[in-house]
DNA sequence: CTTAACGTTTGAAAATTTTCAAACGTTAAA
DNA sequence: TTTAACGTTTGAAAATTTTCAAACGTTAAG
């Protein structure tokens, strides 16, 4: 085995693992090491071939990273006929701002609750109204620092491909 | 249904999709919602009976909850026999500070790779050092932002618990 | 117009995860 | 010492998710 494809493969796995640490799939970690590995735009048969796996899960997995705009298809001028498809350009931070929904919807189900307290009148669910309050609190506080976040990596990343 | 166990059957079913989103067993958010809205510490039993879930997986997920610091146990004076447990009073601090682990993994591996390049020498394998350069700079910021949002907070949660 | 190369969909099979009931060991109460 | 109330472990069943092969519709090439 090359030192490139102990790379490769190491990629993959590490990948595979992380995005099921994520609580997604597997697979698509896969996909999207071996897209972030290969310089050049994979059709979807070499994705199939260099995985091991049948087209139905790699058909369906590519859609869903196209969904979360992780991955792109490409225009090939050469070969009309198949799909291509790379890693998008600005993946790690796509890949965060999915994240951020998840925290926008703690968010949500603070406010909500709270509210939906807030209406019963009921003294006896004052410590829940409570939690939710510091729920809200804690996800909103998040929220802004997300942001911050957002901004400063624009930045910085102006400054890696300047 | 009195208002008040309808809110609590919404915080429950509420908690359990959100967990699931985070890859998380729906369990484990069942459990967070009844705690959360408990304003006394919860047996096994009880836990049991109110989820309608049988003795095993509530063992195991309070077990799992208990390691990652979102719940813990409580002794009762009263009921010497039973285990009792209650929220951890920073359960949202600990949850960010699980997922921060994850994040942490992430700079690591690019910080691996770009390392296990470097060693190989080979021309051939640029791109994907520049992408785990990339992304070792994209996760080290965040993980600057994730402490400032710790700072930050616990400055916040002086005021409101004050 | 016909053929063949595609990607997608689909129903069943395989793998994984979740759940349960029962068995078990431990410990407080009797 | 015996009994019974616990929480944990375990092997099997149930549910869910993943995977595959085949069928399908579409479209470019011949």
């Amino acid at each position: 085995m090359t030192p490139e494809e102990k790379i490769k493969i190491e990629l993959i796995q590490r990948f595979g693992d992380a995005y099921k640490a994520f609580g997604l799939s597997k697979l698509m970690g896969h996909i999207i090491a071996l897209l972030l590995f290969s310089p050049e735009p994979l059709s979807l048969d070499e994705i199939t071939k260099q995985l091991g796996r049948s087209k139905g899960p790699i058909s369906q997995i590519v859609r869903r990273l196209r969904d979360k705009h992780l991955i792109r298809k490409v225009w090939m001028p050469l070969n009309n006929r198949k799909d291509f498809y790379e890693i998008e350009p600005e993946v790690f931070e796509h890949a965060f701002r999915n994240n951020f929904e998840l925290i926008k919807n703690n968010t949500r189900i603070a406010k909500q609750l709270k509210e939906k307290v807030k209406v019963t009148k009921k003294d006896s669910l004052f410590p829940i109204n409570k939690r939710m309050q510091e729920m809200e609190s804690f996800y909103s506080l998040m929220e802004i620092h997300y942001d911050n976040f957002l901004n400063a990596w624009t930045k910085e990343r102006k400054k890696i491909y300047k």
